[in-house]
DNA sequence: TAAAACCCTACCGATTTACTCGTATTTAGT
DNA sequence: ACTAAATACGAGTAAATCGGTAGGGTTTTA
């Protein structure tokens, strides 16, 4: 059940522009310097976010990544769905339905999977950026007067 | 965010034994030509099961596997925990102290990961086997009826 | 026009997953 | 006592996934 580096690197990086938002385009370097990620690794993630309209792109010299939704109305959901894929926590509840198990109709399992996945869903879905950035801002302040007393 | 065979056949072949725990000690090739696994792999999961106290086992020629708890007194996440190690979504919201990231402090998600992890047990905790052990003999009777139909 | 950004694809080592296999042990029935 | 049927246990293994690297581009702009 765990996340993958993809969705928890990613979803750092969509908060960083969060909190940068008005500084203009941020190149990748700073935010891979940042979070202390490799940068052709972190590159990646920003194309899956890209493809999925989440953020923006400018290219050339001063160039960099932006977000391109407002943070109070994207989602957790949405930008972990862009990361991973999926959400699903079992292949039979996932919105794909392709992969429907042969034994779905007969899983015992399967109420619980479909209840447990609206839950998580509801809570990923209801958390926005917004949210995360403004816990991490305010983190970073507390260190920065922590550090300033020592 | 899967959940790997390990969480899904295992619980699956827990309802089975709630689902015939007056049988009496219910065989491994049983529950696996039922549930239609491989017998050796199942075995190894019934092996985690029963190291955390969930089953319990006779040997010999008529023996079996059998549920040590009452199913109403047995949750899903107890099962899983024992099947999959850690329901945990993250290292750093895990219950192993050890594996905590250096960036924890500071890590934009992490607060994030707590709220998820806590909503994800409360679930798995709140529901039971016999609730899993009800839809699943409910689905069984219907199917059972439908082929009397035709 | 060169530097700095983004774009793309392939590959790779390590780990995990999803099993299999062989052997030993236990026990009910004959 | 013997045997068939069942669990017990540890090792091994092929395939998939994870977590990246490497290195080639192309495009833009100071």
């Amino acid at each position: 059940m765990k996340l993958s580096t993809k969705g928890r690197y990613g979803l750092r990086a969509v908060v960083e522009l969060a909190a940068r938002q008005d500084e203009g385009p941020v190149s990748l370097s700073s935010i891979a310097a940042e979070q202390n990620v490799s940068e052709a690794y972190l590159e990646q993630l920003m194309r899956s976010l890209k493809n999925a309209g989440i953020v923006g792109t400018a290219r050339g010299k001063t160039g960099g990544y932006l977000l391109k939704k407002k943070p109070e109305e994207l989602s957790v959901g949405e930008v972990l769905r862009a990361l991973e894929g999926s959400t699903a926590i079992a292949d039979c509840v996932g919105t794909a339905e392709a992969s429907v198990c042969e034994n779905a109709c007969t899983c015992s399992a399967r109420p619980l999977f479909l209840t447990l996945q609206n839950r998580i869903d509801a809570v990923l879905d209801a958390t926005t950026i917004r949210d995360l950035t403004e816990d991490y801002m305010e983190q970073k302040r507390r260190i920065e007067h922590a550090k300033s007393l020592s």
